[in-house]
RNA sequence: GGCGCGUUCGUCUAGUGGCUUAGGACGCCGCCCUCUCAAGGCGGAGAUCACGGGUUCAAAUCCCGUACGCGCUACCA
C-alpha cells in the first residue's frame, strides 16, 4: 500500500535569491580508492564555485568506510591534487573546523550510535540472512520481472531463531526498514522526483562488522555538518529516497540536491581508462594547467552568461550559478581541451610558462644549464604544442647532438648538396653567428645558386631539425650555434 | 527485469512559446600572413532541435507516448 507522504518528505527549494545567505554550506566527499577521477574533479570544482560564488563554505569530507580499497596514500594524492586545481576548504580532515572529525573512519561510533537509534524507533531491524541468500533471492525476483526488495525475512525473528543463527557464526548487519510510501524532492537541477518507496529495498546501513555503509554514513554526515547543498553526481539520484529516509527517521531535514550529469568518454560510456587518461594526476604529469582544466571541466554542463569560454578562477567565481546547469551527460572532449590547455600556455606570463616548462625539459634529459638558452627554446616552439611535455617533446631539436631525418630524399637531390657546399663556403669566416646572419646567407645562396622558396628552405630545415616542417630556420640556427649548424649540414651532404 | 534520469551541428553548448532562415566554441575546409608547419586574423560547410502524436494563432521550448542512451538496483562510493 502506497501511503502519500509527499509533504512530509518535500524540501523546500530554495531560490538563487537564498542562495546569496552567508550559510551554505557544500561539501565533497570523495573516497581514497584511487587517484582523483575527473569526473569527481569537476564536481569538487562545481561545488567549490559555488560555495565561493555565494560567500559560503566548501567542506572536505574523506569517505573512507570501504576499509578494504581506501588507503592513507591515496588520501593524501587525493588532497595533493585537489590544492594542484586550485581549491581550498574551509573545513576538512587537514584543517579541521566545527563540525569534524571529517574523515568517516573517525565517526564510526556516530554511525554506529545513530544505527542503534534506529534499531530503537524501529526503522531498522537486525539481519542474519548471508550474502549468498540475498543474491539468489534478488537474482529469482528478476527471472520473475519483480524489483530486488529484500523479502522480510529477518523482520521477526523469535529469541530462538537469533540464538540459532548466532551459534552458526552468524554477524548480524542492520537494514533500514523502507517504507511503502511515496518519496518526493526537489532537484534544483531536475525539479521534482518521486520514488516509491515499494521499489527500495531495505538497505543496509550497518556491516557485519559494525562500520557504516555510504548511504548512511553519508545522511548521517550530511545533516551533522549543517550542509545546505549536496552537489554531487548524478549517479548518486537513485541513492537520494534512501538518504532522504534516514534524514527523516532520525528527524532530520534534508539539504537541497543538485545533480549535476555524469562525464562521458568518446563512446557515451562512463569514463574509464579505456578512453585514454581520466585521472587529474595523469594530466598534471603531462603538464597541462590546473586553471585549464578547471575551465575546461566547469564548461561541461554549465556555460557562462555571457557566453564566453576562456574563463579566469575568478570570473568562473562571479559568474557560477546552479541555475545555469544543464541536465545532460557530456562527452569529455580531448581535443577541445588541449586547444584550451593551448590557450593558457600562450597566455600565461612567459616567465610562468619557463619555470613550470623546465622540469618538463630536465625530465627529457636536455641540458638545461643555461637558463636563458632554455628559455628561448621554449619560446621558439611555444605555438606549437598544447601542454607541457609536448612542449619539452618538440624542444628536442635544440638539444640533439644528431640530426634524424623523417624524410632524406629531400636532401640527395644537386640542387640540395649545392646550397649545402655553398652554406659551408659561406659561413667559413663567420664568428657572429645570429638569426639576420643566417637570413643573408640564405639570400646569398639564392643569388649564387639560383635556388630559391622551398626549395632552398625546406632542405636547409630538413637538414638542421629533421623536420619537413615546423620552426622559423633563423630562429633555429641562432640557438643550435654556428658550429652544430655546420655539423648539421655536413652531415646532409654525406647523406 | 524493476525504478529513476536524459536526448539541439561529429563534440561542448546558447536557447525557458513569437527576437531563430536555431547563435557561439572545439574540430574540419578555404583565404590572408608566410620558406614550410603552427600561432593569429577572416570566411565556409555542418543540427528536418531523437521519433510520433497532441495543446496553441504560433513549439527546440508545454503535455502524452515510443525509441535509444545512462544511472541505481552491493555488507562500493
Amino acid at each position: 500500500m502506497k501511503v502519500n507522504n509527499f509533504l512530509r518528505f518535500k524540501i523546500k527549494p530554495m531560490s538563487e535569491l537564498s542562495q546569496n545567505h552567508i550559510n551554505i554550506r557544500v561539501r565533497f566527499a570523495p573516497s581514497p580508492t584511487g587517484y582523483l577521477h575527473v569526473g569527481n574533479a569537476r564536481t569538487a570544482i562545481l561545488n567549490w564555485l559555488f560555495a565561493r560564488h555565494c560567500g559560503g563554505s566548501f567542506i572536505l569530507r574523506v569517505e573512507d568506510t570501504d576499509m578494504d580499497r581506501s588507503t592513507t596514500e591515496y588520501y593524501k594524492e587525493l588532497l595533493d591534487d585537489l590544492k594542484w586545481l586550485g581549491l581550498d576548504w574551509d573545513e576538512g580532515p587537514d584543517v579541521g573546523g566545527d563540525f569534524g572529525p571529517y574523515k568517516q573512519s573517525d565517526r564510526l561510533q556516530i554511525y554506529q550510535d545513530y544505527a542503534n537509534k534506529l534499531l530503537a524507533q524501529g526503522n531498522a531491524f537486525k539481519c542474519y540472512c548471508t550474502a549468498e541468500e540475498i543474491k539468489e533471492k534478488s537474482e529469482l525476483a528478476i527471472s520473475k520481472g519483480e524489483s530486488v526488495n529484500y523479502d522480510g525475512t529477518c523482520y521477526q525473528l523469535s529469541q530462538e531463531q537469533i540464538r540459532q543463527f548466532e551459534s552458526q557464526g552468524r554477524k548480524p548487519v542492520i537494514r533500514f526498514r523502507v517504507p511503502s510510501e511515496e518519496i518526493s524532492f526537489s532537484d534544483i537541477v531536475r525539479g521534482t522526483i518521486t520514488f516509491d518507496g515499494d521499489n527500495i529495498s531495505d538497505f543496509v546501513i550497518l556491516r557485519a562488522v559494525g562500520i557504516a555503509t555510504y548511504n548512511f554514513a553519508a545522511a548521517v554526515d550530511d545533516t551533522l555538518m549543517s550542509i545546505s547543498h549536496i552537489v554531487r553526481g548524478e549517479d548518486h539520484l537513485s541513492n537520494t529516497p534512501k538518504q532522504i529516509l534516514i534524514h527523516n527517521a532520525l528527524g532530520h531535514t534534508s539539504p537541497n540536491f543538485v545533480h549535476i550529469p555524469m562525464i562521458l568518454g568518446s563512446d557515451r560510456s562512463k569514463l574509464s581508462k579505456r578512453h585514454g587518461d581520466n585521472q587529474v594526476r595523469q594530466y598534471r604529469e603531462k603538464g597541462y594547467f590546473p586553471e585549464a582544466l578547471v575551465n575546461f571541466l566547469s564548461l561541461l554542463s554549465w556555460s557562462s552568461p555571457t557566453g564566453d569560454e576562456l574563463l579566469s578562477m575568478k570570473r568562473l567565481v562571479e559568474e557560477f550559478t546552479l541555475e545555469r546547469l544543464s541536465k545532460s551527460a557530456a562527452i569529455f572532449d580531448l581535443e577541445k581541451f588541449n586547444w584550451m590547455n593551448g590557450w593558457y600556455l600562450r597566455n600565461i606570463e612567459f616567465d610562468k610558462i619557463t619555470n613550470m616548462a623546465i622540469p618538463f625539459l630536465e625530465k627529457e634529459g636536455y641540458d638545461i644549464s643555461d637558463e636563458t638558452f632554455a628559455k628561448k627554446c621554449i619560446g621558439a616552439v611555444i605555438t606549437r604544442a598544447d601542454y607541457l611535455q609536448e612542449l619539452a617533446t618538440r624542444c628536442s631539436i635544440f638539444f640533439q647532438d644528431e640530426v634524424m631525418f623523417e624524410n632524406d630524399t629531400l636532401m640527395k637531390s644537386e640542387s640540395s648538396k649545392k646550397i649545402f657546399a655553398e652554406f659551408l663556403n659561406e659561413t667559413k669566416n663567420i664568428t657572429d653567428w645570429r638569426g639576420e646572419t643566417f637570413k643573408q646567407i640564405m639570400k646569398t645562396i639564392q643569388q649564387k645558386t639560383g635556388v630559391k622558396g622551398k626549395d632552398l628552405w625546406m632542405p636547409f630545415r630538413m637538414a638542421l631539425t629533421g623536420l619537413e616542417h615546423g620552426l622559423e630556420l633563423p630562429n633555429v640556427v641562432e640557438l643550435l650555434g654556428l658550429e652544430k649548424s655546420k655539423q648539421f649540414i655536413q652531415k646532409a651532404i654525406n647523406t
